[in-house]
DNA sequence: CTTGACCCTAAAGCAACTTCAGGGTGTTTA
DNA sequence: TAAACACCCTGAAGTTGCTTTAGGGTCAAG
C-alpha cells in the first residue's frame, strides 16, 4: 500500500511516517522504481500500530526502540521489556506527583483574590513577587511525560 | 550587578537570563560602556523572580507574558489575572486526568507478564500489538502542561 | 604575563512532530 | 487534450524552554 493508504489506516500523518523512518523506528519502505512511492506492507503495518500505541502510553522513542528490538528477538528473555514498563509506570507517576503539588499551590495562590480588583491590590501578583521557596524547588522530580501543546497560550 | 550575580541571586544560569532577553520576558539590560557587560538593578532582580516563579508553577512564556504586562499596570482590574490562574489550573488537571488513565492503562498492560518468559510469550508485546481503541484516543486532552527530560532513556 | 573566572554573540541541539517551500505524478473531467 | 485536483517526494525550518558549543574579549590575582 502507498503512505497515504497506510496513515489512513493507522490514524496518522503521512508526514509522521516519513518522520518514523527517518528516525529508525519505522524500516525504510521500498520503492516502486517508476515514481519513487513508498511501498508498505502487512510488516510495516503491525510495526507502526506498535509504535503508536506505545506513544499514546506516552514513551519515548527510546523506550520504544528498546520494545520493538525485544519484538524481534522472540527467544530473548522479556525481562528487559518488564523493567522499562515498571520504570515507564514510575515517569508517569512521578510526574503526577509534581502536578499535585503543583495543583495545591496553585489553588493556594488562587485564594489570594476573590474579587476583580486593581491589579496593585491583587493578591496573587503580591504572591508570586516572592521567590520560590528553596523547599519547592527541590520537589521537582525527573520525568519525561510530557503533555501535548496549548492552543490558548500559544503565540499567532 | 553583572549578569553572574544575578544569576545566583535568582539561582538561574547566564545562559537562562540572557534567553529571557531574547524572549522578550527581561528588559534588555543597561550595558557598560567600557566592556558590552549588562548591568542589572533592583527591578530587574525582582522582575525575574517574578518570572521564576511562574515557572515553577509550570505556566508558559505566553502566560508569564500577560501576567508581566498586568503587573506594571496597576490601575487595571486584575480579572484578567484571576481568569488566567483559572485557566491555568485547569491545564495542569487536565494532564492530571490524562496521566490518571495513562497509569490505569500501564499498569493493566503490566499485568499481562508476571514472570521472565521468552517475548514470544510476554503479554505486554502481545497487547501493544493491538491498535489503540478509538475511545482512549478520543480521550486525549490539549494541555501544555509538561514534564521535565527523562535521563534514563534519552541518548548519551 | 599567564592563568582562571567572568563576560559577549550566534548557532545548534533536544523531543516529537508539524509546517512550509518547491516540485513531480496520476487520474479525472470539461 | 489540457487544466484541475489529489497524491507523492525532499529538505529545511518552526514549535517550547532552555542548554550546549564554538569562538572570542575582559579583568583581577599571582
Ligand atoms: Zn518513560
Ligand atoms: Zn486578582
Ligand atoms: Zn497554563
Ligand atoms: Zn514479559
Amino acid at each position: 500500500m502507498k503512505i497515504g493508504e497506510l496513515a489512513k489506516q493507522v490514524g496518522v500523518t503521512v508526514e509522521t511516517i516519513r518522520y518514523y523512518e527517518n528516525e529508525g523506528l519505522l524500516h525504510a519502505a521500498l520503492r516502486n522504481p517508476a515514481n519513487n512511492y513508498r511501498r508498505y506492507d502487512q510488516g510495516h503495518l503491525e510495526r507502526l500500530i506498535f509504535i503508536r500505541r506505545c506513544r499514546t502510553l506516552a514513551m519515548t522513542h527510546n523506550e520504544i526502540k528498546v520494545l520493538l528490538q525485544a519484538r524481534i528477538q522472540p527467544d530473548d528473555s522479556c525481562e528487559t521489556i518488564n523493567e522499562l514498563i515498571d520504570e515507564h509506570i514510575h515517569h508517569v507517576q512521578a510526574r503526577m506527583a509534581e502536578l499535585t503539588i503543583l495543583e495545591t499551590q496553585l489553588i493556594e495562590l488562587r485564594g489570594q483574590c476573590h474579587a476583580a480588583l486593581t491589579t496593585r491590590d491583587c493578591g496573587i501578583l503580591r504572591e508570586l513577587d516572592q521567590p520560590t521557596d528553596e523547599l519547592t524547588e527541590a520537589l521537582v522530580v525527573q520525568s519525561h511525560v510530557a503533555g501535548s501543546q496549548c492552543k490558548t497560550h500559544q503565540p499567532k
